[in-house]
DNA sequence: TTAGGGTTAG
């Protein structure tokens, strides 16, 4: 190996232990250095590409793909997974297309990295899940499956969902998490509930998504019970300090039983982000008890939460409601100071406020 | 020795 190979060596640990693109650029600089020869580790290319790519810097990691002297299966997974990841779907399947053109097998990774994409259409699923089928693609892992029964949910096709799941020669803990929040978000809880059941009789261990999924669909008063089972297993299994899942229990409570017992929730857990703040503040709107949301929304910049664009539409909401011009000026100030007056959302909360305290040329 | 799945508020 030559000492410029493992000078790029040395660049791509120092990357993987500290990634940004600061770290990535004399990566690059030297892979462009080195020339369009062959034989170029295409090892250390991919590793650029799917950096770039990380950071999202989807346009640098396609550059560099395409001056790539050679490139092998990883290139092309790495490119397509990524282009999948940021919504580029007709990207992706051009690639995937060039992939085999190239003469390039498809593996579990391209097929499952190319259905986890958003915005993939239904007619490129159902040729993607031919060609898992032909290959014996669902037999390598679960992840092929996991993809399929999940972009199938995506296009509101739950029965086809389902019979992924149930013919998946193989399934994980992540198969069975997602199916749990498949039927959740379908409004089907009972079935959710069978299928977290069914998880904790086959003993593995639980993961926050297991919760997180199973409490998704916990969402009326009749479910109430299930909904407090479920937080008894949660801290059964130890799971009460983990935001996620936290989050999770405190919305259940809003949807089930309503605002007192999911502040209470929320007052003795040991973590609040901004997802709690804005659960609850959400919850305040809703019974329009407006003056609290302020309150909240103050207490939040004292724990040291910083506020997102949902958490500035219930406030301001909230402003116009009291028609407390005052104070959705001051709110207003953070907006512009956060960069989040252009937020569609945000925007069309603070024209709502101004015409509702009567400024209407503000 | 590089590529892949489950996530709460709105």
């Amino acid at each position: 190996m030559s000492s410029i190979h493992r000078r790029l060596l040395v660049l791509l640990k120092s990357c993987s232990t500290t990634p940004s693109v600061r770290n990535t650029k004399p990566l690059h600089a030297l892979t462009i250095t080195l020339g369009p020869k062959p034989n170029q580790p295409i090892f250390l290319y991919n590793n650029v590409v799917s950096l770039y790519a990380s950071f999202g810097e989807i346009l640098s990691a396609r550059k560099l793909f395409d001056t790539m002297p050679d490139r092998n299966v990883v290139s092309f997974n790495t490119i397509i997974s990524a282009y999948s990841r940021c919504g580029y779907a007709e990207e992706a399947w051009s690639m995937f297309l060039d992939m085999r053109n190239c003469g390039f097998r498809p593996t579990p990774i391209t097929v499952s990295g190319l259905l986890s994409c958003d915005l993939l259409n239904i007619c490129e699923g159902i040729q993607l899940q031919a060609l898992a089928v032909k290959n014996g693609l669902l037999f390598a892992d679960a992840f092929v499956g996991t993809a399929l029964s999940g972009f199938y949910s995506r296009h509101g096709c739950l029965s086809e969902s389902v019979c992924a799941f149930e013919d998946m020669p193989r399934k994980s803990i992540v198969t069975f998490n997602s199916m749990i929040s498949i039927f959740g978000q379908h409004g089907f809880a009972e079935y959710s509930m069978v299928l977290f059941r069914e998880l904790v009789r086959m003993e593995v261990p639980l993961s926050r998504y297991s919760f997180v999924g199973v409490l998704s669909g916990v969402l009326s008063e009749r479910d109430l019970e299930i909904g407090e089972q479920i937080h008894g297993l949660v801290i059964k299994n130890g799971f009460d300090y983990n935001v996620l899942v936290v989050n999770s229990l405190i919305n259940m409570y809003v949807k089930c039983s309503g605002i007192r017992p999911a502040v209470k929730m929320f007052e003795e857990v040991p973590a609040r982000d901004v997802v709690s703040f804005n659960t609850i503040i959400g919850a305040l709107v809703k019974s329009e008890k407006l003056e609290r949301v302020v309150e909240l929304f103050l207490r939040m910049s004292m724990d040291g939460v910083l506020p997102n664009h949902t958490t500035f539409a219930h406030v301001i909401n909230s402003c116009a409601g009291l028609q407390n011009l005052m104070c959705g000026k001051s709110i207003h100030a953070q907006i512009i100071k956060n960069a989040l007056e252009c937020d569609v959302v945000v925007g069309s909360a603070l024209v709502d406020f101004y015409a509702k305290c009567d400024n209407r040329e503000d």
